[in-house]
DNA sequence: TGCGGTCCATACTCTGGCGTATGGATACGG
DNA sequence: CCGTATCCATACGCCAGAGTATGGACCGCA
């Protein structure tokens, strides 16, 4: 463990190993999940050794909270980036649904802690993504004229459609829906989802 | 490993630990995940000892592939009970839409199978059970009139948004969901997703 | 030139789970 | 009453990864 530097670390050098362990952890998570995160492996990855990792963190556990605390201010920054708008909520929602059905790190990060129970920091930062995603979802409902009740309902009911699309996603089953078919399915989402309310 | 049984098991004892180990081993999965089923604490878990393990199975790849043979089979006569009947296909998928809905041991194995990736043989499994609940909401879909195409798209979103909510639930997100709420939410579900689609 | 600080390699110990070997206990058939 | 088969406990060896201790390479600076 780096012990208190007495010295600002040199702002010449990059020295910036810490990150690099960082998003190296977070894309063997995406990879490989949670409970495969293991810290020889991981160094062996990079080409060093275990007298790296030690220098920087205390131990496992605090390289995976540092790294999911970088990921959780990254998916922030990404959310604000259609909540700042002030667009009609309509095509916000379209943009954002166009962009979230690609595939990308953070929603591989996203798939493994939602698959596998980590320690209890790992599910408050969980937690905490979820229910700012839902309730961006929620509003935005609201705002396209649902009801209060039916708008929670509608933002359960696409944010599962989209957790559950992750998983299967990442199995490889249900094709992996690139390209035409993709945005085929985007289209139809957007029919079912994007619609008022039908009378019932 | 029992040596090729010479003799049958005597039928008079029960004996079958076997099975025992098997469920204990689903539940295991359905509580920790898979990666977390280990034959030791198993064993604890059970009140007994790795020699019992080792009698009833070659190697903890035995016991995962045996566990999830046999929850597959329950998976399959489960969904059989909805393929049978002769009623219509709304009121069928509504009927499947409000049972499924109970979490169950069932499901909870299909979440951990889901999230985590095993070997080969689990993902095969994954694979089929996945393919057969498809493969029943796209012909129920189309029995209600839809296209062939928009079928397929609807079964999809109902079946990741079914295992969406699995994931959020396991891990105690987005409120467990329980008595009013979840018929509310259901009968939401059935509103949305069981109304053929407005002409776009 | 030597000194402190940074970053990493090497060489340990320790723990937990896997798989094996072997013996003990119990029950049943002859 | 003995033999055999079933089922499990105990006691090992083995290995991978966690965490520790220590030294060494390199750099900036006095």
């Amino acid at each position: 463990m780096p012990r208190t530097a007495l010295r600002a670390p040199a702002a010449s050098r990059p020295a910036q190993s810490a990150e690099s362990w960082r998003r190296a952890a977070l894309e063997w998570i995406a990879a490989h999940g949670i409970a495969a995160l293991a810290i020889e492996p991981l160094a062996r990855h990079l080409g060093v050794t275990k007298g790296s990792f030690y220098w920087h963190f205390r131990d496992r556990r605090d390289l995976l909270h540092s790294a999911l605390s970088m990921w959780e201010a990254h998916d922030e920054a990404q959310l604000a980036a259609y909540t700042d708008g002030s667009e009609p909520a309509a095509v916000r929602l379209e943009r954002f649904f166009r962009a979230t059905a690609k595939q990308s790190l953070t929603h591989q990060v996203y798939a493994a802690l939602l698959a596998e129970q980590g320690d209890a920091a790992c599910l408050a930062v969980l937690k905490r993504v979820t229910q700012k995603r839902f309730d961006f979802l929620g509003a935005a409902y609201r705002a396209l004229g649902f009801a209060p009740a039916a708008a929670a309902h509608q933002a359960r009911l696409t944010y599962t459609a989209y957790a559950g699309l992750l998983q299967l996603q990442k199995q490889g089953i249900a094709a992996p829906l690139a390209g035409a078919a993709l945005d085929n399915y985007v289209e139809h989402l957007i029919g079912v989802l994007l619609k008022p309310l039908p009378e019932v």
